[in-house]
DNA sequence: CCATTAAAGTGGT
DNA sequence: ACCACTTTAATGG
């Protein structure tokens, strides 16, 4: 894969900060990685080595809490990026992150991001908007978390997931299990797989094994409105 | 296609 | 909330 303009990833932060000159030295530093269904491309605790960015397919970030169950801390897609905490801070990656499907990933080396930091403002600029967005959807997101109902969390994820992967014919595009749905969640599968079967009955949502699709998403929203405030 | 394993779903404490 | 059990779906040879 020569050029990289042909990514179709027009949120990519590489892409959106380089011209086509300078771009193919950007390309030379980086290495396209397969991943596999299932595989973890980055463990908790490992040392940071570099800074990944999704070109296609998807992943979970997750991270181990004080119990010992994983937490969903977010879903990745095409652009996204991945390992940007631990890049260039203490020694290793505080979480995990796994492929949800067969995924190709664009990655830099720690030493190369760096340097590029440094010398090239408007990808550190923009770096610093994504990280201030990130940190202003944790505190938004762990507050409302707070005082959520089971029921109100599920409904909230769900209605994540929808505005930001959409919905097919068949259903919610990000496909995951009931018991990952409850790591995003934050609650038990047990609790997750009772309010779906809730909102299934009050023709909320549609369920055909793992499909979920979204039949009203005006109540679904309407029941968490207060939380959005 | 069947057998084995993993995940979904349910009910009881 | 937690655990144990049944049912159903996914996997792989």
């Amino acid at each position: 894969m020569g050029d990289c303009f042909s990514c179709q990833n027009s949120n990519c932060f590489m892409k959106k900060n380089y011209d086509a000159h300078s771009y193919g030295e950007v390309v030379k530093n980086r290495f396209l990685l397969d991943c596999k269904k299932g595989q973890s491309f980055i463990i908790e605790g490992s040392p940071v080595q570099g800074i990944y960015f999704v070109y296609s397919g998807r992943a979970k970030v997750t991270r181990t809490g004080s119990n010992g169950k994983e937490q969903v801390i977010r879903l990745a897609t095409d652009g996204d990026i991945i390992g940007h905490r631990g890049f260039n801070r203490g020694t290793v990656y505080p979480i995990a992150a796994t492929a949800l499907e067969n995924t190709k990933l664009c990655y830099f080396h720690n030493k190369y991001f760096t340097e590029e930091l440094q010398t090239h403002s408007t990808l550190t600029y923009d770096m610093m908007l994504f990280y201030a967005d990130e940190l202003d959807k944790s505190e938004a997101r762990s507050k409302k978390y707070a005082q959520m109902s089971v029921r109100e969390k599920v409904i909230d994820t769900l209605l994540d997931i929808y505005d930001r992967f959409g919905q097919d014919s068949k259903g919610l595009t990000f496909v995951l299990s009931r018991t990952e749905l409850a790591n995003v969640a934050g609650t038990k599968s047990e609790q997750t797989i009772r309010v779906l079967t809730a909102l299934k009955n009050e023709g909320l949502i549609q369920c055909e094994s793992k499909y979920i699709f979204m039949l009203n998403t005006v109540a679904l929203r309407a029941e968490i409105e207060k939380f959005n405030l």
